[in-house]
DNA sequence: CTGTTAGCGCCTTCAC
DNA sequence: GTGAAGGCGCTAACAG
């Protein structure tokens, strides 16, 4: 029976000759402890290599130092870029950090955990949580909690969550002052408020610029390289295809280049490409796309979430942040186009994505 | 004083009308509970939304059916890429899977935390715990733990490493029948043993086709982007540059690519750039390197881990995952080289990568 | 079948 | 300055 694998503050006392409290006060730098005592206990700390028990401190004294992350996967592109921005301020903060993962990226799947992940980490191991994605609304915790990019508007917790709308209307002018007119959309899953707000931004630049909406154009993707690829051999092989083609997400929009590759268009020159969030494949690819620093949302939610542990007031309960549009090498004015407004394009002006923080 | 913000199995218990222990029975599907007792609990810890703390709960009981993936650091390459298997097992075996990180990927602050963190999380939370890229030979423990890709050799613990050698080997024979001598290469950080192994295959398949170790040629890198480039710089400005680079990894190459590029150099037509690990930047980016299967050597350690944790013996302790070229556009045969030996290049072989398990 | 009794490892009063 | 007791939420023997 080996139930004493794990050196505990009781061996710690014992083998320094005081009582668990002492260590516990040395543990913890309470009080004055005597100078002579704290060495003591902290050489036979060393020397047993003990560390507290994460479980057993949590439970008595509601603070850990440490904050939850729950996503639905990890491995794509946009929670590994969420979890960057999220480690470097953990780093800053000097918090630790645990990221909870189903590991099925199934939505439905997922949405029965979500509740039971954060009930779980509630008043057990973390100080508080952020949840990338959230599908449920309003969770039932009284907890420190920061959604990232929620499903649905009108959340009950404090969000942060990129200007879907602002960056894709950029996208469009952009494609529109290169003299593209038909402009195909690959769109994301429908049931996400981003992929929603996108595909407002094509419809309405393309209203403002007073072309009328061809449905033919507009594709239901799924943000997935695969998807992207499919709907784009679907919009290629239109009678009437379009010349540029902007896709709801980087993936998608790679998925697109790789069908006009095959179908043997070269891109920028036989068609232009621009994507949406500018992952780490889109500066290899040399895409053209529209940054919404999914890092820094990250960033900043780890931030927000420290002052709700800490009960600093929020600034505000919905942070937004702004999007950029990043010149690569996938787009192209339209030959014979109209006159471009001050843009030059031989030398191709780039835009180098600044990690911030 | 809101110490109870959180509903325990004491709130439970008592709204249902029984004890403790019963509804600890209900939670565990222990024994035989009365069939109406097991619903009427049920009911009222779905109207409570209850939900059993996991600290409590591992620190009584040794198994929580979580594993724990400690890591320097996420969001570089190849952490995401074995972060991307591990989930995929956890997946498969119905575990829940937690991650530790500090946050710091600097090496020396995060030796410190490492065995910090092992200890932390023994006897704790997780029933069983991966390092990745352990600096620790042996940790102060008899806990299920599997390693990927340890430091040193000879490790006292289960590990999965990746056949950096003979890797390497395959790269530069590639290289060599495509008729390049002159062949640069840009290296990792010295302390990995990864690195070591990858420079051994360099230096034995130049001593094998009887080319002289030219030691201008050998850059020291540190496997980032901007290093990589750096050591381009370098190599490109000696009197005699090599015709062709091979660098440690996929982020070093894609860092000489851009030196290139910069110098005026076209890929693959005056140099041809080969990496190693094919994360997904190498994909998008057309550069030929070789998979050493991360994601794979994430859910092998899984594997091991989940059967050490069960008491199953272990086939070996440590499990060895293959490489394989993997060709895609960066490279092309020296003008004016000799001939090869059955190899078509105008139909550029494309060995597509396949995500395993 | 169910309730009572002990702790798991730790922190926090409260005495000394 | 330090030790002794009590309890955090839970499970695992025991009794009944």
């Amino acid at each position: 029976m080996r139930r004493r694998a794990t050196v505990t503050i009781h061996d710690v006392a014992k083998a320094a000759g005081v009582s668990v409290s002492t260590v516990s006060r040395v543990l913890n730098d309470k009080d004055d402890v005597a100078p002579e005592t704290y060495e003591k206990v902290r050489r036979v700390i060393r020397e047993l290599g003990y560390a507290s028990s994460l479980a057993a401190k949590s439970m008595r004294s509601r603070k850990t130092n440490v904050i939850g992350l729950i996503m639905p996967s990890v491995g794509e592109p946009f929670t590994i870029e969420v979890t960057k921005g999220v480690n470097r301020a953990i780093n800053d903060l000097k918090y630790h950090l645990i990221i909870y993962t189903g590991g099925s990226p199934n939505l439905g799947h997922w949405a029965d955990h979500e509740q039971h992940f954060v009930s779980l980490l509630n008043g057990s191991i973390t100080d508080g949580m952020i949840v990338v994605v959230p599908t449920i609304k309003t969770f039932s915790t009284t907890y420190p909690l920061v959604a990232i990019d929620p499903h649905k508007e009108g959340t009950s917790f404090p969000s942060v969550i990129a200007t879907n709308h602002a960056g894709a209307m950029a996208a469009m002018e952009y494609l529109l002052s290169l003299g593209h007119r038909r402009i195909g959309f690959i769109g994301g899953r429908p049931e996400l408020q981003s992929a929603v707000r996108r595909l407002k931004g094509y419809q309405d630049s393309l209203r403002q610029a007073d072309i009328p909406l061809a449905l033919e154009l507009v594709q239901v993707g799924d943000y997935s390289a695969q998807m992207g690829f499919s709907c784009a051999q679907k919009l290629l092989a239109l009678d009437d295809p379009p010349t540029a083609i902007f896709a709801a997400n980087d993936q998608s929009a790679l998925g697109a280049i790789k069908a006009a590759k095959e179908a043997g268009l070269r891109v920028p020159d036989d068609l232009s490409v621009i994507g949406f969030d500018n992952i780490p494949e889109a500066d290899a690819g040399g895409l053209t796309t529209v940054d919404q620093f999914i890092s820094q949302m990250g960033y900043v939610a780890t931030e927000m979430l420290v002052n709700l542990i800490q009960g600093k007031p929020l600034e505000s309960n919905l942070y937004k942040i702004p999007t950029r549009l990043i010149v690569r090498d996938s787009c192209r004015a339209i030959s014979g186009g109209p006159a471009l407004a001050g843009l030059d394009l031989s030398s191709r002006e780039r835009i180098e994505t600044q990690t911030p923080g």
